[in-house]
RNA sequence: GGAGAGGUGGCCGAGUGGUCGAAGGCGCUUGCCUGCUAAGCAAGUGUGGAGGGAUACCUCCACCGAGGGUUCGAAUCCCUCCCUCUCCGCCA
């Protein structure tokens, strides 16, 4: 969450952040005004406080020398002070809670480095790499050529479970599984990261801190009988991991990366990316989190996003890297970076990993602080990152590796994790 | 699911109604001492909020898992809840 004080110092900073990202402003001023309220009650109950912290005192000292004669009257006088106490304390407990669950729904601020703009088509290429290849010959989509090698099964898929899923056998099978293992191998022998194996069921708090919750719980599956949620990215255990803790300076920055499933409902995109895998409502991530100081975490940034690329690279994927406008941010996300692979079946870069700084913003929801150099607290800065979509990226090599023949060559850099050069 | 134990400051740990925001220890900071380091000695060292002088200062308030209650007054008594641990049961 934003910090209250910046609403109450620069109301009218934050109100055209909001706009920037095309959030309605209207909820800042309803802060602002409880804000008001709240301050001013919480000046009379102090003050109301104070003297009857005076009279207790008073008691206790006539009590103990045995001046018993004034104590009556004193003990109604506290009493009557105490009446007003409550009275006041319940105002304020409403108003309290009113606050807090309205900057809940208040995404962070833009990094002033974001370029201003309603939707993606505001957004910045900032790079290429590669080249889309030409085929000369006419190219599958794969939820043509999958189903066609008999190594991916969308009709069983939906009878298992329903639209949005799909199962796979044999050489695609295993070609989802040494993903994983070259992306966590790079991230962890060459780029410096903890490898983490965290639970795939957590808690609403555990969501409240990346953001996930309260406003956009009905894109994630819950298990009601224990009021647990599926993770939709591994971000959500790994930022939130160090939740209610106190880092050291020395410590940061934290890199963890991990594995896991991702858990999506896809509410709101009916009628996109019907076909094939593109868009599951469970798909394998490996993601990279940071945490880091506020000092260096824009650098962090640059440095994620190139950890990111390296897969790429190394899977000689072409792609770009796209920096978000305002109004294409996510919810926690100070600066975000995409990067998009070159998908023939689309014939257009479609998004693999999507980098951000989120700055204080989560850390302020989980109370991650570290103690800086000088012995003060301050919160963290969380960055994180798809290192990458791994359901994405198969998807990307049947698609850019496929041959005349219909099978599908194996880049070299998997070839040790698959044992074979041609899958099919 | 059943039974029990426990949740206090960065950490450990005392504290059962009135200068307790909290003993003591560890850690940390500063100073002294000292070839260096260590040890020793001394002092300091929680967080959050509101307000005022508005950098380094001061005042008030709150905080001993969370929320209620009793009381003039609660870390301390009562209730509810959450979490952790141990044992048993069930199960991969």
């Amino acid at each position: 969450m934003i910090d209250i004080k910046l609403v109450r110092e620069k109301p009218d900073f934050v109100k055209q952040a909001l706009l920037n990202r095309n959030y309605d402003s209207k909820i800042i001023d309803d802060i602002l005004s409880l804000d008001t309220k709240f301050r001013a009650l919480t000046n009379q109950v102090n003050q109301l406080r104070s003297q009857r912290n005076a009279i207790s005192k008073q008691v206790a000292q006539k009590k103990a020398s045995g001046q018993a004669d004034e104590v009556d009257l004193l003990m109604s006088e506290g009493k009557k002070i105490g009446e007003q106490i409550d009275s006041i304390e319940s105002q304020l407990k409403g108003i309290e809670e009113q606050i807090n669950r309205l900057i809940l729904f208040v995404p962070n601020i833009p990094d002033p480095s974001v370029p201003i703009g309603k939707d993606e088509t505001s957004n910045l290429e900032v790079r290429r790499w590669g080249e889309p290849k030409n085929f000369d010959f006419p190219a599958q989509a794969h939820w043509d050529l999958g189903p066609a090698l008999g190594l991916m099964d969308f009709d069983r898929a939906a009878k298992l479970s329903g639209s949005r899923f799909t199962v796979m056998y044999s050489a695609f099978a295993k070609l989802e599984r040494a993903l994983m293992n070259f992306m966590l191998d790079l991230h962890t022998k060459e780029h410096g990261y903890t490898e983490v194996w965290v639970p795939h069921l957590v808690k609403r708090s555990t969501m409240t801190t990346t953001g996930q919750l309260p406003k956009f719980e009905e894109e994630a599956y819950r298990i009601e009988a224990d009021d647990l949620f599926l993770i939709p990215t591994a971000e959500v255990p790994l930022v939130a991991l160090r939740s209610e803790e106190i880092l050291e300076e020395k410590d940061l920055p934290l890199l963890y990366t991990a594995y896991t499933p991702c858990y999506r409902r896809e509410a709101g995109s009916y009628g996109k990316d019907v076909r094939g895998m593109i868009r599951q409502h469970q798909f394998d991530k490996v993601e990279l989190v940071w945490i880091t100081t506020p000092e260096r975490s824009f650098e962090d940034l640059e440095r994620l996003v190139s950890h990111a690329e390296e897969v790429l690279k190394r899977l000689e994927l072409p792609y770009r890297v796209i920096q978000l406008c305002t109004g294409d941010l996510g919810f926690g996300a100070a600066k975000t970076y995409d990067l998009e692979v070159w998908l023939p079946s689309y014939n257009c870069y479609k998004e693999i990993s999507s980098c951000s700084n989120d700055t204080d913003f989560q850390a302020r929801r989980g109370n991650i602080r570290y103690r800086r150099k000088d012995g003060k607290l301050s919160f963290v800065h969380t960055l994180n990152g798809s290192g990458v979509a791994i359901g994405r990226t198969l998807v990307a090599i049947v698609e850019n590796y496929q041959r005349p023949d219909g099978r599908v060559n194996v880049p070299k850099a998997l070839q040790p994790y698959l044992g074979c050069e041609v899958l099919g």
